[in-house]
Order: C-alpha cells, then structure tokens, then sequence
DNA sequence: ATGTTACTGAACTTATTGTTCAATAAAATT
DNA sequence: AATTTTATTGAACAATAAGTTCAGTAACAT
C-alpha cells in the first residue's frame, strides 16, 4: 500500500479514536474528523465510503488484532473455565484488554455506539463457539445452544464495561474470577 | 393537559414508533415525524426539544408503566427466584413484555438505539435493587454488589433480546427458567 | 363574548453530507 | 532522469435535515 494512503489512514483513525473518547458516534461530523486528522474532504472519501464505514473498518482493526492473538495461544489449552490456569483464554482476554494498545476500552465505555459493540460480541461469539464443546455441562446441556453462547458473550462484554466504568481498579485475574463465578 | 396537546403527543409518539420498529433511531427525520403524524413542524418543537427528547419521553412513559405494574405486585412476595412460583416478578416481567401492548419488543430489538437500552436497563436496576436483600446466597456473597446488580440487569435484558430475536417461541415459563438457569 | 393557549405553514438560517473537478505532489515505471 | 500513474488537495456544489421565527387561525377556558 501506498505511504501516502497509510499516512492519511492512519491520521483519519487516530482522529477518529480521539473523537471517538470524547463524543459519541453519532454526534462526530466528518468535518471535524477532517480538520483533526489534518487532510482534504474529497481525501476522507476516497477512503471511506461513509462514516459508519469507517467504524466497521476501525473495528475491523482493532478485533482481529485482539482476536487473533487469541487464537494464537488458544491451542492446546483445555482448561479454559479454570480460573487459576494462566492459560485461561478470558484471562488473556482481559490482560489484553488491559494494556489498552489501541484504545479498545474508549470505544467500550457506556457512552459509546452500538455498532462498536455489535463487532466486538461478533469477534467474541466466534472465540467462544470455537471452544464451547471444551465446557458442555449439566448445566449448558438444558440450555439452547445459541441461548448458551449468548450468555457468555454478554456476561463478558458487560463484565468488561462493569470494569471499565469502575475505574478499572481490579486485576485482569480478579475479574476473571468475578466472571467466571456469575458464568 | 388540553386535548389538542394530548392529541398531538400521542400522534407523535404513535408516528415515532411506528418509524422505530422499520428503521435505527438515528436514520429517523424529524421530516418523516411530522408527516406520518400529520403535524406541523413547528408544533413538534413546540413540545420535543430534539428527537433525542422523543425518545427518552417516550420511554419513560413506556417503562414507568411497565414498572410502576411491577411494583404493584411485588409487595409479599419472597421467593423472586423460585420460578416454579407463580409470582416471581421475572416472569411478571417477561409475560408483561410478550403481552407488548405499546410495542416495547420492537424497540428493544437489536436494531435500536443503546439510549433506549439504557433507560429499559435503568428501570430494572432498580427493580432489582429493591429485590436485592431476598437472594444472598453463598455465591453473590462473594461478589460486589454493583458488579452483581449490574449481572442480573444484564442477563435479563440480553435474554430478552435473544428471546424476541429468535422469534419468541418459548413461552414467558420457559424463558424464566432459562434466565433462572443462568444466573 | 373574550382572552388564552395550541397548532399551522411557510419561509429562513445553519450545519452536514457526499460529489465533482482541475491542479498539484508523491510514488512507481520505463 | 524522464514519464506515467496514483493520491491528495481545496474549493465549489447540490441535497438533505435541523431548528427557529412569526403572523394567522382554530380550539379551549372563563
């Protein structure tokens, strides 16, 4: 790819991303996301067909980034729902998510858009169907499969907001343990 | 309140959410508002600040009185989780809902805005709130109090959502005990 | 009957979106 | 090094929507 259009990629989401912590979705104009990023409005649509576009396209980044880190130490690790192995897949979700590299828990906070959460629990539900046969339990055997998934991306998802609006003062292994207890 | 204001609102909020069940709160035009209730425009700002206005009206009108119902009932009964029970509040909650007198479903389906969601959610918090003394067990025990209202909101409204997404098949029975199951 | 309040409709300003195009600068190709 | 291709620019443009204003009219209350 071209510098010219990584350097500009780059400007309109890191100008994005800042906006994005500030405001919500639907409140940033393209305008302001232009002067912030410092380029030319045709330039902004040549990039992105619309706004939310770019959303999906920042999304895109940012999950497959986390995700596939994820799937990379995901073989081999059976005890995935034991709290205390260190290997445990949402523990190194949480970890990660910690670091906070690319500004994902901006994007989390309450404030934000439902499109932003709709890729996350996307990018969540994938993991976690990859691995369901490793946790089949009396309990999840009554429970409709996709009901039972459901479940479990959503306590993650809100278990990672609880988290985030509480100042985020507990340990990736303390909310892990907190996950798994209400799982 | 003069007729002629009641008539209006009611004109308003029944064109809102006629538009809110076809399409996202944010592709609706105050335009599309005015013309399917066959108001003037000026009338619409004459009573909604904004369509954001609309739509937190709109929901405290919807949710006061799907709670306030609660409330009435909820006096005397102790075992909320007991969803053999026929008082629990939860299937009170569920049955309520497929009932869908004022089209709450179709607002709650997950195309729609994370504003409505918020205000659904902060009506059950306190519900559940008042709740709260009546199921420490050994396990919530454990837990923070917020972290753990915060569970029971979550998994009520994201069983809801599967439940209407996936067709509302089960019956109000049915759907309780699974979210009795998973919490 | 009179005064008050609510609705109307049309015109208007402002803000935003998304497009177009000729000019320019950077990159790739020969 | 010269040439061609590609990306960016900036400004102008049309289209849509938001929100305001106001004089005129209809409904309500006393």
């Amino acid at each position: 790819m071209d510098r010219r259009q990584r350097k500009t990629r780059e400007a309109i989401f890191n100008a994005f991303t800042d906006l994005l912590s500030q405001k919500d979705f639907s409140q940033i104009t393209v305008g302001e996301i232009i002067q912030r990023a410092d380029i030319g409005r045709a330039t902004f649509y040549a990039h992105f067909e619309t706004k939310d576009f770019l959303l999906k396209e920042l999304c895109e980044e940012l999950f497959c980034h986390l995700f596939d880190a994820m799937d990379d130490q995901k073989s081999g690790h059976r005890h995935i729902f034991d709290c205390d192995a260190p290997d445990s897949v949402f523990l190194h979700l949480f970890r990660h998510l910690q670091k906070n590299d690319n500004n994902i828990l901006g994007l989390l906070s309450c404030r934000n858009n439902e499109l932003f959460l709709r890729y996350f629990r996307d990018g969540l539900r994938q993991l976690v169907e990859n691995q369901l046969q490793i946790f089949d339990t009396e309990k999840s055997k009554k429970l409709p499969r996709s009901f039972f998934i459901n479940h479990i991306v959503s306590t993650f998802v809100e278990t990672t907001r609880w988290w985030v609006d509480n100042g985020m003062k507990e340990s990736p292994e303390t909310i892990t343990e907190l996950f798994l207890t209400v799982i």
